[in-house]
DNA sequence: CAGCTCTGCAACTGAAGGGTTGCACGTTGC
DNA sequence: GCAACGTGCAACCCTTCAGTTGCAGAGCTG
């Protein structure tokens, strides 16, 4: 399996930075230093963030030559989204039940 | 604007122990004592879980005479599911757009 | 070849946050 | 009314993590 947790993608997404990253990549892909030059962290810490990032699969990366040019995986995100849709309307089944069950007319379930 | 940002609402969604407490309360809404008693972790961390995901509308509350019984909105999740498919949807299309450039057979192209 | 650029790894700092215990207050029930 | 249960608040540890600086290596470019 190589979808991680959902609490590790989460969590991966869950940075104000990473997302500034992500969007980034989402409209053009470049390299490190190109991100460290129009965002405002070092470039060392854009390359942890691009790892963590890669780890969760919502970027991929390409060596080219000298620099590696990052891009974000739209089709990663999309996953995720299709994961959390289903989760949620399972909640929404179940407390649908669970009020239709306590408006029953007869309170008198012995269970 | 109700909606939170969207990486606080990730974040909140980056936790072991939330996911297990959101789970726990899709299945069957409860008291964080209820909680507390199925969950390894003590009343008042899940108290603070809650706090979390209530303000990020994941979990609604309510008063139930002594005590405040929780549940998971499912609505929320799916309209973040919905917020990142859409931004998964326009990330693809850029790359393909930019897959195209790079395949046209003259990249003599002045913006 | 020399210099510049891009990259990765390691060590360090400071803040954020998950977890705990302890306490005080309202609510239910015998 | 008193005990028990459920809750909220505050203070406190300790780990995690975002960010930094510094350094060494690999690849272009002139």
């Amino acid at each position: 399996m190589t979808a991680p947790a959902l609490p590790v993608v989460c969590a991966a997404l869950g940075d104000a930075t990473r997302w500034e990253i992500l969007t980034r990549l989402g409209e053009d892909p470049m390299s490190a230093s190109a991100l460290a030059k129009v965002l405002p962290v070092s470039r060392q810490a854009i390359g942890k963030h691009l790892e963590v990032l890669r780890e969760v699969g919502l970027v991929e990366s390409e060596q080219r030559g000298r620099e590696v040019v990052h891009v974000a995986v739209g089709a990663r995100l999309g996953a995720l989204a299709r994961e959390l849709d289903r989760i949620g309307r399972s909640w929404e089944t179940r407390l649908l039940r669970i009020k239709e069950l306590a408006e029953r007319p007869q309170p008198d379930a012995a269970d």
